[in-house]
DNA sequence: TGCAAACACCTAATAGCATTAGGCAACTGC
DNA sequence: GCAGTTGCCTAATGCTATTAGGTGTTTGCA
C-alpha cells in the first residue's frame, strides 16, 4: 500500500488549510486524518496530540504573518509603514481566517518567546521610530496599535460590519489616518 | 429522589460561572451536568444542544455588560464617559473572563440583532455625541473604539503584557487619554 | 546489491462527549 | 387526592482523542 507521506510539517500545513476552510476550532486530528485518507492514530507519530496540532498551526501563522510584515515594511517609514503593516495583517486575516484565528491562541510563555510573536512587537516598535515617541509612551502605543489592528480585524471578520454603511474598506482607511494622526500628536501625560 | 431544579436560565448561569472558572471553550453539556450532579441527557430538556448552551451564555454576557455600561454612562459625558465605558468592559473581562470570551462569539445575524449587541453600539455612539464628529466619521470612530477596547482587553487577558513594563493599568489609562485626544482632534478626510 | 534499522502507517482497545428515544417518578393544579 | 405535566433517568448510537503494539515500506550503509 502506498504511503501518504506524512510529516509534522505537512500535517501542520494541511491543518492550516483546513482551518481556513472550516474554521480553526473545527481542526482536529480526525479531520486532518480524513483529509490525508489515513487512520487517525497515524497522526500521532507526527504531532503529540490535538493541542500540539493547534499550536503548530498558530506558530506557522505567526511566522507567515511576520514574514509578510517584514517584507511590507522594507523601505517604508511613518504613515506608509503603518499602513503597510496594518494591511498585511488585515489581508492575511481575510485570505487565511483560520490561520489568523490560530495566531490569536494563547501560548504558554516559553512557546510564545520562541515564536514569531516578538518579531511582531519589534515591527510595530520599528514603525514608531518614524514618530516622535519616547518610552513609556512607545510601549503604550504598541499596545494600542496591536489592540486596534486586532480588534478591528476581528470585528470585520466576525461580520460586525456586514449590515451597515460605510464599507469596511473605507473605515479601515480612515482609521489608519486617525491612528497616524494620533501618533503624530500623542498627548503628554496629564494634558487636557 | 429530589430534583436539581434545572431551568434554561439556571443552566445558562451555571455555564457562565463554569466558563469563568475553566475557560469558555471548556463549557460543555457534560461539564454543566456534572456541576448539577445530573445526567448529561437531562440538560437537553432545557437547552437544545452544546451550541445553544454557548449562545445563551454569550447572550447573558452581552446583556450583563450592556447593563453595567448603561449604569456607568449615566450622567457622564466626554472623556468621563469614554473612561467609564472602557473600564466597564475591561473590569467585566477581568472579573468574568469566560463570559467575556463568550460575548465575542460570532452570532448569526438574527440572533445578533435580538441580542444586547445593538445596545453596545448605541452606547459608544452616545459617547461620541460628546465629541464633534459627524457621519461617516462617527461610524469609523465607533469601529475604532470597539476594536481598540476589545483588542487591548484581549491582549491583557491573554497575558501579552505579563512580562513587560509598564503595567497594564498604566497603559490602559494612557490609551484612554490618547483615544480621547484622538476623538477631540479627529483628522479630516485627506489631511496631512 | 542486499540487509538491517528506521519509520510510516495500520489494527485494536479504551474512554469521554453529544445527542436521541423512551420511561418513571416527582411535582402542580384542580 | 387524582391527572396531567414535566424533570430527570436509563439505554443506545456514533463520533473523537489517545495509547499500545504490529506490519510492511523505505533508506542508508556494507
Amino acid at each position: 500500500m502506498p504511503r501518504a507521506g506524512l510529516t509534522a510539517d505537512r500535517v501542520t500545513r494541511a491543518g492550516a488549510e483546513l482551518a481556513d476552510e472550516l474554521g480553526f476550532d473545527q481542526v482536529t486530528p480526525s479531520v486532518v486524518a480524513r483529509h490525508f485518507g489515513v487512520q487517525v492514530a497515524s497522526l500521532y507519530s507526527h504531532v503529540r496530540n490535538a493541542e500540539d496540532l493547534r499550536v503548530r498551526i498558530a506558530l506557522l501563522a505567526l511566522e507567515e504573518m511576520a514574514d509578510r510584515g517584514a517584507a511590507a515594511l522594507a523601505g517604508r517609514a511613518g504613515k506608509d509603514a503603518l499602513i503597510a503593516l496594518g494591511d498585511t495583517y488585515r489581508d492575511y486575516a481575510r485570505e487565511h481566517p483560520g490561520r489568523y484565528a490560530a495566531a490569536q491562541m494563547r501560548l504558554d510563555h516559553e512557546t510564545a518567546l520562541a515564536s514569531a510573536g516578538p518579531r511582531h512587537s519589534a515591527m510595530i516598535r520599528a514603525i514608531l521610530r518614524g514618530y516622535d515617541l519616547t518610552e513609556p509612551d512607545q510601549t503604550h502605543a504598541i499596545r494600542l496599535l496591536g489592540g486596534a489592528f486586532h480588534g478591528y480585524i476581528t470585528q470585520e471578520l466576525g461580520g460586525s460590519f456586514d449590515h451597515s454603511e460605510p464599507g469596511p474598506e473605507k473605515s479601515w482607511g480612515r482609521i489608519l489616518d486617525a491612528l497616524d494622526a494620533l501618533l503624530r500628536h500623542w498627548p503628554h501625560e496629564g494634558q487636557p
